[in-house]
DNA sequence: CGTCAATATTGGCATCCATGGATATCAGCA
DNA sequence: TGCTGATATCCATGGATGCCAATATTGACG
């Protein structure tokens, strides 16, 4: 069950974000920015929202394809994309495919961007005083 | 000063993601868009992780053109992205100008992903039993 | 003003990508 | 097996994007 507690948050949040905390590494980054890339096309971040937003966490293709006036192969492959990079989980039941969110991925990136706030804000800047 | 408290975080955070509680509008999604879209590249990924993690909150110029082998242009365009979006603030002092994050901007893509869980999730699923 | 260093802009090129038509695969059904 | 509906894959194409060389701009300094 995906449900978080509020320690759960908090941990995943820790005191700051790691974007602040040191630089990512080449391949760490690239990781990340494959999944960022993903959501950085309007129609997936609206897939995601109505995957997530649906009933029972869950949408088959066919919801996909009436909420956009696009042709089902391009829904389909926004679809693939976003499983791809693993934002995305499918599974077959009778002849539709129901796609839900990954909330650890999406926790994963919301924990990267969360809250900067920098302990070392204004303190060990004391170079050329 | 950008220290946020636990109330804070948890404000920002509400009960469950924007994501999961309503599908995003065209608009919405189209502004946000823009903002994981210029994350979604390994280079600029890293450059707001540098900026972030740099004394005092801020990098110039040339300490990013030391970061990566690449071309000077190449820099200025990414930091150009960056600031399009609204993810990078731009000062210029001497002959040096200075990058720093914008933490609301980060914040408020932070807040969309956040912990997408869900208050109905299998309470009105209750369709085809 | 002239020069130099730091940064931004321009222009061009190679590559990637979103989109859709045609087609293949898969599941249910007769 | 044959047929139909749902979804995925293949292929082509127009547009976006990352990259760099050349150049322009800006500020410091003489």
């Amino acid at each position: 069950m995906p449900i978080l507690t509020l320690m759960d948050m908090l941990e995943v949040l820790d005191c700051c974000s790691p974007l602040a905390r040191e630089p990512l590494g080449e391949d760490q980054a690239a990781g990340l920015a494959r999944a960022f890339k993903a959501l950085g096309d309007p129609v997936r971040l609206r897939i995601v929202s109505i995957v997530a937003s649906h009933q029972g966490g869950e949408a088959c293709v066919c919801d996909l394809t009436a909420s956009f006036e696009l042709a089902q192969p391009t829904i389909s492959h926004h679809l693939k994309v976003l499983k791809d990079v693993g934002l995305l989980t499918s599974e077959r039941r009778a002849s539709w495919v129901y796609y839900r969110v990954v909330p650890e991925r999406l926790a994963e990136l919301a924990a990267l961007l969360a809250a900067p706030t920098r302990v070392d804000d204004g303190a060990a800047a004391e170079v050329d005083g």
